[in-house]
DNA sequence: TCTGAAACAACCTATAT
DNA sequence: ATATAGGTTGTTTCAGA
């Protein structure tokens, strides 16, 4: 199930990730190649989810959107049903934007994008009241450094 | 500068972070317009920045990239100098996927994504070698739980 | 696998409402 | 501000090498 990618196929997910608007013909002429063959390959990443989907990239600060939290969560309960709760809990939240298990002291940190400190808070809230966590710790962000540039290839 | 947004907007917002390989005629479509209007509202959002770019959304293991780090960093530095360099650093690596300057205890988060551990190692050697910071914690992710979802509209 | 070309679909502009 | 329509550009398929 393993797509194998060549030097090629590299060259244009790179172009891809930089600027996925791009006409076949573009893409063909930087990584230096013609129109079919750039196609078949990006159909196959397609099929074999290298590429997972085609998005836009959008200016938060735009929509409203202009605090951003890192929030580091401890618990206790480590068992199944708990873990199925907490993943529903934070699936249905679209303020989540990315959430990872971690290993070590400090068991899931979350990105989560609002509107603001009270925002933060009423999604605080809701989030302990639907499951138990011991510890919460949220970094604000007051500046973002660097973002969107995607995957090193 | 600032472009306000209706509701059809937000809603053309939401179809293209979905699925931005879509046509004109799909999202006027399910937005309930017709394709000019739609595609005049697209020129104005990317003109005014609301939209950034456009890109794919990639699956870092098939590309090799098997580890996912977030690093917390302490500085006892903070003068103009030291932040310049520090901030080219960040830019001139591209396993840093996203870097934010915090507020509280914590200076800074970076997000990491390399093959494996010993990648991170060198990383981080490159890293204090360049600029002198304080203190370095890094959160291995085990899984990644959610991402990618775009931002709420 | 790639090349080239033909068929098809989508984009973007202009014009009109 | 939205609809209609046509020229232009881009995508997809299919021979053949």
């Amino acid at each position: 199930m393993t797509v194998k990618l060549d030097q090629l196929d590299r060259k244009i997910l790179r172009e891809l990730q930089r600027d996925a608007s791009q006409s076949l013909d573009e893409i063909a002429r930087t990584v230096g190649s013609s129109k079919t063959p750039v196609w078949n390959r990006i159909r196959k990443m397609r099929e074999g989810g290298v590429i997972k989907r085609q998005t836009v990239l959008l200016e938060a600060e735009a929509l409203g959107l202009e605090a951003c939290f890192f929030v580091l969560i401890r618990t206790s309960e480590h068992d199944a049903a708990w873990q199925q709760r907490f993943l529903e809990a934070l699936r249905d939240r679209p303020e989540v934007q990315e959430a990872h298990r971690l290993a070590g002291e400090i068991d899931y940190i979350l990105k989560v994008v609002v509107a603001n400190a009270r925002a933060y808070d009423a999604f605080y809230q809701a989030l302990i009241s639907e499951v138990k966590v011991h510890n919460v710790t949220a970094l604000l962000s007051m500046e973002e450094l660097k973002s969107g540039e995607g995957l090193p290839l």
